[in-house]
DNA sequence: AGCACGCCGACT
DNA sequence: GTCGGCGTGCTC
């Protein structure tokens, strides 16, 4: 402290998008002085031999054991593009991951600003009648372009309230546009006061949940918003955005990643009656940017997104709502291993706004912490209009002949469901034609050649496939080993359950959803609009299990459950439990109790009778009190090290110098591994792994903080692909 | 992560 | 005789 340098340059210390954990000093650009207001901008600057974007995240002298310093190129915003919470937000982020800042800014920036360009343009659009326009209107014949000069005759529109009111208007304009009458202008984008329609009147639950969101709305509360399916969670969102949008604020909708249906926005744009904002993979990068700029010049007020919109300014933030927040798919797996939920509740503590998280069935953290009273818990115990909950059977299986999987007891529900003109949907947690290709004379079963894993017969057993590598190849006609003919394709996937039952029910559709029919993000929309309300069987994975009011669905079958009855994943009973909770909440009518079969070896599984005698929150009493006498999370806290390299023993060096460092951090850290991961090869590389838990998050924290330079550093750790993982959702 | 530098196999 | 394999080392 007593040598700190007094000429030492005033330097901008940027984030770059880098593995590396650590800042690069700069000299900001020549003319520029840096001073504090220049943290949260972004500066081009020269590493090694080529260029980098980064955000300056300090500025300060220079660390004395920087080298030569280099100049930066330019500074690329006048104002701080991440700051105020969202900055505070992300560096808590960064040090929650334990990953690298630059890495972390970079996952919350859109490509376009990731990449330097500027904030983009935000002006919105509206239509004005040009003079010509306005001494022709009177003349134009009846029809939508006069009705659109109608329109504007009392001054410009913008386009979005065109959107609202005017079917297809653009047509019309560009009618008008043509003859010259018409033209676009750009309009500065300012919110426009919200014109809400009303909705169903609520139910007294539903009334109550939204009151005690309005109650908390002036500062930061978390409400669980636990309802069955169908009890209207949905309208209580609507009702506390809509609360929110009267007051002038923004509202955030997470929502899982096949949850943003164009159903799903147009009830929240006809609703709300303010411009809605969806976020999802499939859109363009320059939307991207551009919804995220109209966010932090708040400008937009609303949007409806997955796990990225968790990213997005909200200097006006009134509400956060996470719907489904159960949902597995809120927790990204590569690169920055952040979960939006937990993210999300994070900054909405920072900005002092209600979380409101929902789900029919809650993850068992999220339950916990409403036990332990740190969320207000909000029940739905009704369905909304008088719909009856389904009839649950389960069919034991054991000693039954089955086709393509199916027992004669499901094969003749499905024939009854269909006789009374129903719909049905056979639901199988495994896609393709069979999950193994097995030779019956030698026992030669078709393995991946880079994965520890056998390959999924496709195509109706012409050709094999592997779901980890994604390799493919055609499917031997005889048995590579002994050259016999007696290959055998084992078990059943979604694809010859759709052949048996289209062999089966020759008088009705059969459509099959799984990953393999329906990759683009609309096609299953097409499909189930196809597919229509007549009767018919719907063969499919997860995907079906949420979303999509399927309303004629009478049936649904459950087959090849018994595998996440016996996982070794410590989180497979409660997926399994909200899988079957979810899938069973698809049917039945209004009108007509919907019947679910369960299929399987284990009738009397402990998973199964609690689920079914006491539903969700019984099993997941029980499930909690496992976990604790287990000590798995929620009571305890993970982290994973995961390592891979070609060869198995650079992976175990690494973990074993890892986990010397956390023991000098940590003496009472509780270390599991090096362990090989549950498949060890995957994809030509070896895999493996160290479990850190602590029942303490502060210490498991501690002990990562203090160990990881060190980790970094190690000679092992340059021989490895290596990723750290705080809270982990699949240990396997 | 990139990208260079640096020593050992099958090709113009 | 060269192009190029990826091991190892560094980036303010």
């Amino acid at each position: 402290m007593s040598d700190a340098p007094v000429h030492a340059p005033t330097v901008w210390r940027v984030a770059l998008p880098l593995p590396l954990p650590r800042l690069f000093d700069y000299r900001p650009p020549a003319g520029h002085v840096a001073t504090a207001a220049d943290v949260g901008t972004r500066a081009r600057v020269p590493f090694g031999n080529r260029e980098l974007v980064g955000v300056i995240a300090q500025v300060g002298a220079a660390s004395q054991d920087s080298p030569e310093l280099k100049t930066a190129l330019a500074g690329l915003d006048p104002e701080p593009l991440l700051h105020g919470e969202l900055l505070d937000s992300l560096l808590w982020l960064a040090r929650y991951t334990h990953a690298p800042l630059g890495e972390v800014l970079a996952t919350a920036l859109p490509a376009p600003l990731r990449r330097g360009e500027p904030l983009p343009d935000t002006h919105a659009w509206a239509w004005q009648l040009t003079e010509a326009g306005q001494t022709a209107r009177e003349r134009l014949r009846a029809g939508q372009p006069r009705r659109l000069a109608d329109r504007l005759q009392a001054g410009p529109c913008d386009e979005d309230s065109l959107d609202d009111t005017f079917d297809r208007w653009r047509s019309a304009a560009k009618a008008l546009a043509k003859r010259g009458l018409a033209e676009r202008l750009a309009v500065p984008a300012v919110p426009r006061a919200p014109t809400p329609q009303p909705g169903p009147v609520l139910n007294a639950e539903q009334q109550a949940a939204v009151d005690a969101v309005l109650a908390a709305r002036d500062g930061f509360a978390a409400l669980l918003l636990d309802g069955v399916t169908g009890s209207g969670k949905t309208e209580v969102y609507l009702h506390a955005i809509a609360d929110c949008l009267a007051r002038g604020k923004q509202a955030l909708v997470l929502v899982p990643e096949i949850g943003l249906t164009p159903q799903t926005l147009a009830r929240f744009r006809a609703r709300l009656g303010v411009p809605v904002h969806a976020l999802h993979s499939g859109l363009g990068d320059g939307e991207r940017a551009r919804t995220w700029a109209a966010f932090a010049r708040g400008e937009a007020r609303v949007v409806v997104g997955t796990r990225s919109a968790a990213f997005l300014p909200l200097p006006d933030a009134g509400l956060i709502v996470i719907d489904e927040e159960h949902d597995g798919s809120f927790k990204q797996l590569d690169g920055i291993r952040y979960h939006a939920r937990d993210f999300l509740l994070v900054r909405g503590k920072a900005l002092g706004v209600p979380v409101l998280l929902g789900s029919a069935t809650p993850s068992l953290e999220s339950l916990r912490n409403a036990q332990a009273g740190r969320y207000a818990h909000l029940r739905l115990r009704e369905r909304a209009g008088n719909a009856q909950p389904p009839r649950v059977r389960v069919v034991d299986v054991r000693k039954r002949p089955l086709e393509a999987g199916l027992s004669p007891e499901l094969l003749a529900a499905i024939e009854q469901a269909l006789a009374a003109d129903g719909q049905v949907l056979v639901f199988k947690n495994r896609r393709g034609y069979a999950p193994v290709l097995l030779c019956h004379d030698c026992g030669w079963s078709a393995q991946c050649q880079r994965c520890d894993a056998p390959m999924t017969v496709h195509a109706g057993g012409r050709r094999l496939q592997c779901h980890h590598c994604g390799a493919r190849r055609p499917a031997p006609d005889a048995c590579p080993d002994c050259g016999g003919l007696a290959l055998q394709s084992q078990g059943a996937g979604t694809e010859r359950i759709e052949e048996a039952l289209a062999a089966k029910f020759p008088e009705v559709p059969v459509l099959r959803i799984d990953r393999g029919t329906t990759q683009r993000r609309d096609a299953l929309e097409q499909h189930l609009a196809r597919f229509g309300t007549a009767r018919g069987i719907l063969v499919g994975t997860q995907m079906l299990a949420k979303g999509h009011d399927l309303p004629n669905l009478t049936l649904v079958a459950v087959v090849g459950i018994d595998e996440g009855l016996f996982s070794a994943d410590f989180r497979a009973p409660e997926k399994l439990a909200q899988l079957l909770i979810q899938v069973a909440g698809r049917a039945g009518r209004a009108d007509k109790p919907g019947e679910v079969v369960l299929q399987t070896h284990h009738p009397d599984h402990p998973l199964l009778a609690t689920l079914l005698a006491g539903g969700y929150a019984a099993f997941a009493q029980a499930e909690l009190a496992q976990r604790e006498e287990a000590a798995f999370p929620p009571f305890t806290h993970l982290a994973l090290l995961r390592a891979e390299a070609k060869h198995s023993d650079a992976c175990n060096a690494f973990l074993q110098a890892a986990r010397a460092a956390l023991r000098d951090a940590d003496a009472g850290l509780e270390l599991n591994g090096p362990l090989p991961a549950p498949m060890p090869r995957r994809a030509g590389y070896q895999r493996a792994q160290l479990l850190v838990s602590s029942p303490e998050r502060r210490a498991l924290h501690a002990a990562l903080d203090a160990a990881l330079p060190a980790i970094y550093a190690l000679p092992e750790a340059r021989r490895v692909r290596w990723s750290l993982d705080v809270d982990p959702v699949d240990l396997y």
